[in-house]
DNA sequence: GATCCGTGGTC
DNA sequence: TGACCAAGGAT
């Protein structure tokens, strides 16, 4: 089974959304810096942060040249904030070891920090062109019901999902067809309600032909987010982004009521590099308060 | 492989 | 309205 790759791309070209770092002018770092971004972070409060990332720190040694706490607060409210420190040693490791360019093999890319198999393999493909598989959740979908006619992606596995994958590449425009498929996953097969009538390939959907049959996998667990520890050390970070002081204890400890968790996750937070103690006992983000 | 790690929009 | 979902990675 394959999906028709002219059906797929000519698609791609009337459909895809302009974004910026698809642009052609966009540089590998532009592209590497989208792709932390958008883990698990949607397009719309990516965009304006990316642009103001690409504005400020055009090129991977302007970004090591600021301190971590600079890229913390600048991070904003995108979520996992730990990725914004990756993102700054990443940078650090690039212009170091990489002359201030973007390694475009995917091994290279797979030894920085916070880059993992699906980023890497998206900046060897969208910044340099190389013909890799580049699966997401949303190509594992697109796959999923497309290709093998179920519902949904069963749980995730690197290795399997990557020869799935790469067995449906063309030779040519491998990178172009792999955005269209994320894209696809994006705007028409999306994950709760489908828009199979305006999709390309439902003429060949192995989902459709197969009758639509519901999920069968696994259940998914869903994951809580109120009163967990991501809860409380979000509302934590957010003092310390929200002020360029320092502050006493006192001032975190508004944030959440239970003491022994607020603790542990202030704990984390110094642990993970996020927050830092000052000399004076007082809690700031990292590098801007030494 | 399961769990943890933020945040906000959607139906 | 609350559960689900969003271009994952590290451990």
């Amino acid at each position: 089974m394959s999906l028709d790759t002219e059906l797929v791309l000519d698609w791609f070209a009337e459909t895809a959304r302009d974004l910026p770092w698809r642009r052609p002018e966009c540089t590998a770092w532009g592209v590497l810096v989208s792709e932390i971004m958008l883990q698990q972070t949607p397009v719309a409060r990516v965009e304006p942060i990316w642009r103001e990332w690409l504005e400020r720190w055009p090129v991977p040694s302007a970004m090591a040249a600021a301190s971590q706490g600079e890229v913390v607060r600048a991070w904003g409210k995108l979520g996992y904030p730990r990725r914004a420190l990756r993102l700054h040693a990443a940078a650090a490791v690039i212009e170091a070891e990489h002359d201030d360019v973007v390694p475009s093999d995917v091994d290279t890319l797979l030894g920085l920090p916070g880059i993992g198999a699906y980023t890497a393999r998206a900046v060897a493909a969208f910044a340099y062109g190389q013909k890799v598989p580049v699966v997401d959740t949303n190509v594992r979908r697109v796959v999923a019901r497309a290709v093998h006619g179920a519902a949904d992606a069963g749980p995730p596995s690197t290795t399997r999902d990557l020869a799935d994958v790469d067995a449906l590449l063309p030779e040519e425009g491998a990178a172009v067809y792999s955005a269209a498929l994320m894209e696809l996953g994006a705007l028409i097969c999306t994950a709760r309600a489908p828009k199979c009538a305006d999709c390309p390939v439902f003429g060949e959907c192995a989902w459709q032909i197969a009758g639509r049959p519901a999920y069968a996998g696994p259940v998914k667990v869903a994951q809580k987010f109120a009163g967990t520890d991501r809860q409380v050390r979000g509302l934590l970070l957010d003092v310390l982004r929200g002020t360029s002081e320092a502050v006493p204890k006192a001032k975190l400890d508004v944030v959440w009521s239970d003491a022994g968790q607020r603790d542990k996750c202030l704990h984390s937070l110094l642990v993970d590099g996020l927050v830092e103690q000052t000399a004076g006992g007082l809690f700031a983000l990292p590098g801007e308060h030494r």
